[in-house]
DNA sequence: TGAGTCCGTAAACATCCGCTTACATAAGTA
DNA sequence: TACTTATGTAAGCGGATGTTTACGGACTCA
């Protein structure tokens, strides 16, 4: 899960996760959208591949990624879990704070 | 967002909104719950609070700090939007495939 | 078999990160 | 005022990260 947060973090590896989220793409393919060189897509790729976001598939020499749907859920779960009740709790509590503060200041 | 998105991706970091999650704490005690140094601290404490992920507060030389709901429910709002109904297509589109895979090989 | 295409790996580089120690600042207290 | 406590800032270090160019390997097609 560590490495999912750690590949969703940079900016690039979100934008390469929002295309092979919309269809199946190859490496040049990315490499192009994106503007960068293939090594350098193809590393992204081993990153977001290691954190279980994309899978792989090949034709003739193309290698083929799209998004991993499992491995997003698990992402949102664990976040989900992360901040657990404790979020819910504490808006519920800012809310009457900012409450009390408006009835004291008006 | 992406600042959010960083600030989180640190495991340090994540153990230290865990703790001000749960409640308000002074600098030096995060410190020596996490065991590391002061400084260690502040300078995460900087990277969370310019995410949005924190409030400072002070009470004499304490600098009280704790979660900020606001900032974690954009954290998650951004996620959600960033999948978006994708995420749900692709679990019913994987889901399918599945199933179509067993009826070909059983 | 050989040429061409697509991709991954290696090496090198600059930059960024997390941490520490040393010092500076601010508030409380005698 | 001087002393203590709590925190932030500066400087520096080692290690990770993102990128590029150069090269090697796998597949296709003639």
């Amino acid at each position: 899960m560590e490495a999912a947060l750690k590949a969703i973090a940079a900016p690039r590896r979100r934008e390469l996760l929002r295309l092979v989220l919309e269809r199946e793409l190859a490496v040049g393919e990315i490499a192009s959208e994106l503007e960068i060189s293939g090594p350098a897509v193809s590393q992204h790729l081993v990153v977001l591949k290691e954190a279980g976001l994309v899978d792989e598939r090949r034709n003739g020499t193309r290698h083929l990624y799209r998004a991993r749907p499992q491995g997003l859920e698990e992402l949102r779960a664990y976040l989900e879990a992360f901040w657990g009740d404790r979020l819910e709790a504490l808006k519920r509590e800012a809310e009457r704070e900012e409450r009390s503060m408006r009835d004291e200041h008006d």
